[in-house]
DNA sequence: GGTAGACCTGGACGC
DNA sequence: GCGTCCAGGTCTACC
């Protein structure tokens, strides 16, 4: 039996904006259309069970789309994660009030940017920060989909479609395994090490959804996870919607030095200056500037 | 606190 | 086909 039901978001919300807004959405185990206007999830319900979800643009919102019934239950759990992943219930009026004097960020206004596209749970988007960390995007692409399609559930009735692995799928693998068959180089006690302070209890990556704890504080948590340093706590802090931070990797120091420094080298710290005045909305005034270098 | 070197993969390039 | 170089962040040892 099919269910379908709309959510809608704090407005002004575009679907197709959250899809687009990084690299995210090439990464296993999300499926999109050439147009953004539908995605495909294999997600896990808080009981174990994963379901297909079918997300699909309407105006200021989202309908959801599964072949499977569902329970009540299970259908706040879903709701509560579409929500999450695409960053539904933000309120970025803050944001667009500073951004409309600022003629490099008009243009999140007028298509509703603002929004990062999330995995429902911080421990995929953990392991996936990992994976972005001094390496080609291709190979992040790929050390990804190796993880998907190596460790991860098939549905039932579509076993090619598989969710991503779960901090205890991925705790009872080992390290050697994770570089050669995984191909994660040494990345790969980052990940297991990760895996299994998830699994034991020791590390509750999902409660910094909810906590009520400053930047600098979530920022000191994160970085305590081995292979998580600065430019990869300030993605997490963007992915946790704290947005203080600006993550500096070798393409931020690109586009800054083309667009402030006359194309000559430029240090994290100068990259972080140049969004000094964006003060809780550094990350955000970053990620969507309207730069002059295009690559 | 700051810095140098190691870590690992895969693509580009020269031979 | 083979060898070498390079890009990409983080960690650790050392000063």
């Amino acid at each position: 039996m099919m269910t379908t039901f709309n959510i809608s978001a704090y407005p002004p919300f575009s679907f197709s904006a959250v899809l687009r807004s990084h690299g995210w959405i090439q990464m296993l185990p999300f499926h999109a259309d050439p147009e953004y206007k539908q995605l495909t999830y294999p997600l896990r319900l808080n009981e174990g069970r994963i379901i297909k979800i079918i997300l699909h643009e309407i105006p200021d919102g989202v309908r959801v789309q599964t072949y499977e019934s569902l329970q009540d239950k299970e259908l706040d759990d879903v709701v509560k994660k579409v929500k999450w992943m695409l960053c539904m219930d933000q309120d970025l009026s803050a944001f667009y009030e500073m951004a409309s004097a600022e003629p490099k960020l008009s243009h999140v206004i007028q298509l509703a940017q603002g929004r990062i596209l999330r995995s429902p749970t911080v421990f995929e988007d953990v392991v996936k920060t990992i994976l972005t960390t001094n390496t080609l995007w291709a190979a992040t692409l790929r050390m990804n989909a190796n993880l998907v399609n190596l460790y991860g559930d098939g549905l039932i009735m579509e076993s090619d479609l598989r969710a991503f692995p779960t901090a205890s799928q991925l705790a009872c693998l080992d390290e050697d395994t994770l570089r050669s068959k995984a191909r994660l180089g040494y990345r790969a006690p980052y990940v297991l090490e990760l895996a299994q302070a998830v699994q034991s209890g020791d590390l509750d990556l999902e409660a910094l959804k909810v906590e009520h704890i400053s930047t600098e504080q979530l920022r000191k948590r994160l970085l305590a996870i081995k292979g998580i340093g600065s430019y990869a706590a300030a993605n997490l802090l963007m992915l946790l919607g704290h947005y203080g931070f600006v993550p500096v990797d070798s393409w931020a120091r690109k586009v800054v030095s083309q667009e402030w420094y006359g194309g000559n080298p430029v240090e994290p710290a100068q990259v972080e200056a140049a969004f000094q005045r964006w003060g809780p909305w550094k990350g955000l005034a970053y990620w969507f500037w309207d730069w002059n270098f295009k690559g």
